[in-house]
DNA sequence: GTCTATAAGCAGATAGAC
DNA sequence: GTCTATCTGCTTATAGAC
C-alpha cells in the first residue's frame, strides 16, 4: 500500500520511517477533511490541505498522486469513522420512534462535526471530478447500509413493511440529510423547521405501529387498495 | 439599473446600445446557469462562463462586478424561471396523491434541465463564498413558498393538518430534492430507488386521507396521544 | 459597451537536494 | 520521505484602445 520494500540497514530505521510516513498520510487525510469542512470543495487545494495538515504541499502528490485521490481517500475514511461511531447505538434501536429520537441526536452530532456537509461538498465536486464520484458514492453507501439495516429491523412486523422498500428509503434518508446539511449552511432556522417537520412525519409512521388492531387493518386495507390502483 | 443616463445624439442609438447591453447580461446569466449545470461550481470561472455565453470575459466584471455576483443573479433568475414554469400546474393540485404524481413529473423535468442540481452546486459554494449564501437561500425560498402553498391547501381538512407544519415540511421537501439531485450524480440507480421509496411514503400519507371515518378517528387519536407524549 | 492586453496571484504537479 | 524551487497554466480583475 505504502510501496515500502525497504529491507536495508536497520529494521528500526525502516520502521521509524514507515511510521512517520503513516503519520503524514493520516495528517493529510485529517487535513483534507478539515479543509473540506472549513473551506468547502472549491478551496480544498493541495496547498490549503497541506497547510491545515501542517505538512509540506508536495507530500500530497507523493502520498496520494493527486488532490482528487486524497479527497477520495479522505471521504472513505471519514465515512468509516463517523459510521463506526454510531454503529453500536444504531444496532440497539428496535422501534421507529426510538430511531427518530436517535436520528435527531445523530444529526446534532454530525452537524457539529461537519462530516455530512463534507459529503455534500464532495457530491457537488463529483459532478466535475469523475474520480470523486465513486468515492463519494462509497462513503454514502456506508451510511446507507447502516440505515437500511435499522429500517429493516424496525419496520418488520409493521403494516409499513408491506409497502415500503427499506433499501430505497435508506437512500432517501441519506440523500435528504445531505441536502438538509447543505441547506443549513444558508438558512439555519429553515433547516431546523424542516427537521422538526420530518420528525412529525416520522411520528405519523410510528403512530401506525401503535394503532389498535382494527384501525391497523383499516390502514393496511386502504394502503393495499391504493397500491393496487397506483401502478 | 444599467446606469444608462445617456440622452445624447440619437435616442435610437442609445436604445440600440441598451438593448445590446441587456442581451449581453442575459447571455451571461444563461451562460452562468449552463456552466453550473455542465461543469459545476468548481469550474464556473469568469472565463468558463463567458465562453459558454459566447461573450468576452471582461464583460462579466463590467456587468456584474464579480463572478460571485453573477452567480448570485443567475441563481435568482434561474429559480424564478423554473418555479414560474410549474406554478400554474402546482396551483391546480388539490389532493396529496395528485401532488405526488405531479412531483414525480416535476422531478423528471428538473433533473433534465439540471436546475435543481444547480441549487446544490450553489449551496456547496455558499459555504465558502458568503455572497452566494443569501442568493441561494432566496432561490430556494421561491421553491419553498410554492411548495408550502400547495401543502397548506392539500393538507387542509385532513387529520394530517393537525400534526404537520407545512412551512417546515416544504423546507424539508426542497432540501431533500436538492440532496437527491446531487446523489443522482454519483448513483442514478440509488436515486431512483430513493425516489420510489419517497413516493410510497407519500402514498402512506395519502392513504390516511382516504381512510374510513372510524379508522381515521383511530389514527387521529393515536397521533394525539403520541404528540402529547413526545414533547 | 465591448474589446485586447496584462498584472498579480494561486492552482496542480514535478525535479532534484537532502 | 521530506524538503525547496520551479514550471506551466488558469484565476480574478483592471487599464486603456476602440
Amino acid at each position: 500500500m505504502s510501496g515500502n520494500t525497504v529491507v536495508g540497514k536497520a529494521a528500526a530505521g525502516a520502521k521509524g520511517q514507515d511510521a512517520r510516513s503513516q503519520e503524514t498520510r493520516d495528517k493529510l487525510l485529517d487535513g483534507a477533511l478539515r479543509t473540506l469542512v472549513e473551506q468547502g470543495i472549491a478551496k480544498a487545494s493541495a496547498r490549503a490541505i497541506a497547510t491545515t495538515a501542517g505538512v509540506n504541499q508536495a507530500l500530497v502528490f507523493y502520498h496520494f498522486g493527486s488532490v482528487d485521490e486524497l479527497l477520495a481517500a479522505a471521504c472513505r475514511r471519514g465515512a468509516e469513522l463517523r459510521v463506526a461511531r454510531h454503529r453500536e447505538r444504531l444496532r440497539s434501536v428496535t422501534s421507529l420512534s426510538e430511531l427518530l429520537a436517535f436520528g435527531r441526536e445523530m444529526h446534532a452530532e454530525e452537524r457539529d462535526a461537519g462530516h455530512v456537509a463534507v459529503l455534500g461538498q464532495l457530491l457537488a465536486g463529483a459532478q466535475t471530478h469523475p474520480r470523486l464520484a465513486p468515492a463519494t458514492a462509497a462513503g454514502l453507501d456506508l451510511w446507507i447500509a447502516e440505515i437500511e439495516q435499522v429500517l429493516v429491523r424496525v419496520l418488520a412486523g409493521t403494516p409499513l413493511a408491506e409497502f415500503t422498500d427499506p433499501a430505497g428509503l435508506a437512500r432517501a434518508v441519506a440523500a435528504s440529510f445531505v441536502g438538509l446539511e447543505l441547506y443549513e449552511g444558508v438558512d439555519p432556522a429553515g433547516a431546523e423547521a424542516a427537521l422538526t417537520a420530518l420528525e412529525q412525519l416520522g411520528a405519523l409512521m410510528a403512530a401506525v405501529e401503535e394503532l389498535n388492531p382494527v384501525a391497523r387493518k383499516a390502514v393496511t386495507y386502504t394502503l393495499r387498495w391504493q397500491s393496487g390502483r397506483g401502478r
